[in-house]
DNA sequence: CGCTCGTTTGAGAGGACTCAAGGTAGGTGG
DNA sequence: CCACCTACCTTGAGTCCTCTCAAACGAGCG
């Protein structure tokens, strides 16, 4: 199986990119603060969200493998919008700024894969923004269950592999609404719920 | 004062882009629909919207002279998920998707100029789902307002250049909660209101 | 003046949230 | 093998607060 990376790790190594291990739950940057490095992820997950006073919190996106978080604040040179916080042990790799647009000069191709990333971050963000404006949970529910499987095609319904905490902080619900409103769904045969298990 | 363009006009219409009229309320993409072009404003305003079926809706963005518009669903071949709708009387240049690749692939400092305008507007992005996440009215307006000072260094409040309707709008609110809680806001000294005009 | 658009106010209802408590399953250790 | 712990799921009751609906006001304009 071929891991697709956003950046070589070679090319990330040899423009003084240095690997970083986060214990779980430690925190790869916050709120407010300001940006210095890119980072990709080697091994493990990172869920980048943004959170509120009440304790409650919205989560962006998870990312792994391959993948690259946090770019825009750092391209930008303001400080971050949300928090990155790893949800595993992680191993990162950081990588000072100069340092990156060196690499996305150098190599055009970087650069246009990083672009089309960026395309796709866009695109997620704006299903995203159509989930937050349904004023109604179920309606919230729905369009976040199809997203998840904007790529697959299948008849049949698939195990949604998140907790109903996540789908709450994916959705901006309460945990205790998204259980209400998927027993409900369930009973309309629009989503299954086998042994606590959930099915769209 | 030199108007900023995102790719410079003279180079649109070398590589085959032709300048359209829109009436106003015309819409120039709907949801849902398979991009074909990629979009600039040559004159008049542009907004980005996503709606639902209750009639509200939800702005992500106004595009005005020299700005692009929908540019991730054309990149990614992906439909839609948001309409554009000429807010103005407007003059749009259109370019097939192939020749926006071909004068991305000749300039390389349109591309880069792509991919910064790219940052931001995922900077921007990110700031709107921190608004969406405040369960409270209060916190939603003023990170909203927040957002439009960005750039902005002054000690003196500012006119904000939106109807409450408006601001409904951008921050997913309802009309007479906007008005509501600006005044609210107003006896709290957060914002003035002067004749009706919203100062921040 | 009469139209339109934006703003404002009030009354009432619905529904998601809050809070509190209990249930279930999987993992760990004695 | 059982007791315990932790994380997640579930349920109920009650409150709060935004939304809904209806109506009216003000400004700008032909």
């Amino acid at each position: 199986m071929v891991v697709w990376m956003q950046i070589d790790y070679n090319i990330l190594i040899a423009y003084g990119g240095i690997a970083k291990k986060f214990e779980k739950g430690e925190y790869v940057f916050v709120e407010d603060s300001m940006p210095h490095f890119y980072y990709q992820v080697i091994e493990g997950q990172v869920k980048v969200y943004y959170s509120n006073s009440d304790g409650r919190e919205l989560t962006q996106g998870i990312f792994s493998r391959g993948q690259s978080f946090g770019e825009p604040p750092l391209i930008l040179n303001k400080p971050y919008p949300n928090f990155a916080q790893a949800l595993t042990q992680c191993v990162l790799i950081k990588l000072g700024k100069d340092n990156l647009f060196k690499i996305l000069k150098d190599f055009p191709e970087m650069s246009h894969r990083l672009f089309l990333t960026f395309a796709e971050r866009m695109y997620d963000m704006a299903t995203f923004s159509a989930i937050m404006i349904k004023p109604r949970p179920q309606e919230k529910l729905e369009l976040f269950l199809r997203s998840l499987r904007k790529e697959i095609y299948s008849e049949k319904r698939l195990l949604v592999p998140f907790t109903r905490q996540q789908i709450a902080n994916f959705t901006g619900l309460r945990v205790e609404t998204v259980i209400r409103e998927l027993k409900k769904m369930s009973k309309e045969n629009k989503v299954s719920i086998i042994n606590k298990k959930l099915y769209y």
